[in-house]
Order: structure tokens, then sequence, then C-alpha cells
DNA sequence: CTGCCTACTGAAAACGGTTTTCAGTTTCAG
DNA sequence: CTGAAACTGAAAACCGTTTTCAGTAGGCAG
């Protein structure tokens, strides 16, 4: 279930769920992030859009786009992290270490390592959590020079 | 950094920190779980062996044997759960879905899947984060059909 | 031994993100 | 219109974690 208003608005019928206002700004406060977001930065971009929303439904829609597969957890080594747009069915999310951008990936077989892995531990293996991080081609390019340095992280 | 108490105890003591009872015993709850740990499992595992540790120690020495790469955290798909003892300096944790037993494995070979991310995303790669999950030897023997024939692996 | 210094301790309080409760409000079918 | 069900935000509750604090343990110099 991608991120797509359209997406978004059938699988809320289905659930026999409503698209109100409140749940459309944090949507689209989601959509427009290039980064991940925590509930409370998606929680202040979405009061752009939608001033009297409330923390409370910022956390409920956030459950609800989780369960239909239209957001993805991201997690730090020490924090359950944040939120990213989930575009596809399955996906994975790089993040650059320098400003917080979060893209998506999808060419990830996996085939050898987890066969590797099956070997070494003896588990049948039939999920895998991937999460990369590194540094983004914009991050790369602004450290080899001088330029307008954009929002940095470090 | 292994979780052997060696190891241990010469990182405790390059960093002036003293290994005392309260931490060994923390130590050893971890280090004879098979599964996978939350703090307060950590606690109650460790109080068997010191009746009058308190939950604010297991919270310190958790932290110690995190920063000293002896314990791995392990992130499930909602929340950061629990921790495992770290055997290899690097390493990744397979998680039993249906005991919760958790066994590391070393065998990651990430470059053909880093090399396709970085590829598709644009992103120098520099980390990766690897969690599998999936059933254990035990449980999938305990599954199968108690007939030594029609026993069904996969 | 004594005294001193620092690491260490657990209980209790504080903290902070998340969830629940509650008393309305909105939406929609009939 | 009426009634049912979804939805809302504010406030309270919740709960795992961290901080504070007053005291304890242990190594070492004298
Ligand atoms: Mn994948
Ligand atoms: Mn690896
Ligand atoms: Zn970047
Ligand atoms: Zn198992």
């Amino acid at each position: 279930m991608a991120l797509d208003a359209d997406s978004i608005a059938r699988s809320f019928a289905e659930r026999g769920l409503r698209l109100t206002r409140q749940r459309r700004a944090v949507v689209d406060a989601v959509a427009a992030a290039g980064a991940s977001l925590s509930a409370l930065q998606v929680f202040d971009a979405a009061r752009e859009r939608c001033p009297e929303l409330g923390l409370t439904t910022v956390y409920r829609t956030l459950e609800v786009l989780s369960e239909i597969g239209a957001v993805r957890r991201v997690h730090g080594p020490d924090h359950c992290e944040a939120f990213v747009p989930a575009g596809a069915v399955h996906g994975h999310t790089v993040v650059c270490s320098s400003c917080g951008r979060a893209t998506e990936f999808t060419q990830c077989d996996m085939h050898a390592v987890v066969d590797a892995a099956a070997r070494q531990t003896g588990y049948e293996i039939t999920e895998h959590f991937l999460q990369l991080s590194g540094i983004c081609a914009a991050c790369n390019a602004a450290a080899g020079a001088p330029g307008p340095s954009g929002k940095g992280a470090g």
C-alpha cells in the first residue's frame, strides 16, 4: 500500500474509517517530508495545515497508517525513532547520517545472506528487517565543494 | 568485545569501572539467557543471583555493556524491545518468532545488497542494521510431524 | 589500622513519550 | 429530521527509563 491519496482513501474506506481533515493533514505531512519524522515532528508539520489538530490524533493516525503499510518505522541503534513514508509493499529505508534524509530502496536480494544465516544458525528464516545508513548524494556533493550549506545535522 | 568474563573485566577496568557483585549478576543473567531479555527480565533473572539488586543498576549496567559492545539491542517491528549477548565484533541477531530464542550470526556478506541500494538511491552506504526472524531448529522439530518420515523444513 | 577519595548503590522522585478516558462533535444512513 | 457510529482534543493516566540523593563499598596512602 503506497502513500498516495487514492490508496490511502481506499484503505481507510475498507476499514470503515473516515479520512478526515485532521487525518489528511497527517498523511500530507508525512508524505511531504523527505526525512524521517518523529510523532512530534509530524504533529508540528501537520498543524500548519490544520492548526486545531491534536497530538492524540497524530498518534492514532500514524498507528493506522502503519497498519496499512503506508508508513514504516525507522529504528536507530538505541531508540525507536521515527516514521517514513512507505512507497512499496516491500521496501527498506536508507537514512542519511548527515542530514537525516530518508530514502526508500526496494532492490534487496537477500537470498545469499539469508541462506548463509540459515546455514550458520539452523533457523528457518522468514523475515528480514534491514535498514541502511550513509551519506546522501546532496550531502556528499556539499562535502566536496564549498557552497550554500543546506540543513546539516552533525 | 565478547561477553565472556575476562573481556568484560578488562573492558571495565580500562574505563576505571568496578565489576561489582551486582554488575556480575547482570552480566551472568544476560549471558545465561538463550533469548533476548528486556531490562525488567534481566532484573528478574539477575535478582536470583543477587536479591538486593536494584532496577536502576540494571539499566546502568546494560548501558555500559552496550557501550563496550557486549550486548546488542533487538528491535521489534514496533518497539525497541530487548537485549541479547553479543559474541562478535560484527554480528547480527536472528530471533525465533515462536519461542523468542535469539542467536547471533556473523556471515553477512552484504556487498551485493549494499551496492544495489547505493545504485538505486545515490547514497554512499556506510552501515547496515540487519535483523532476521524465523523459526529456530528446536521449534521447527517440535512443529513437524511426530513421525520421522514426514518432516517438512523449508 | 585510619582516613580519604572515588566508584557505586537502591529508593524515590522526576521525566517524557504514548495511551486512555471522557464529554462532546461530525458524518452519514435511513 | 433521528439515531448510530466514527471521530475529536484536552486532560489524565500510564509506564519504561533516567535523575537525584544520601548513604555504602572498596582501593590505596600514610
Ligand atoms: Mn527486503
Ligand atoms: Mn553485517
Ligand atoms: Zn544527507
Ligand atoms: Zn524457537
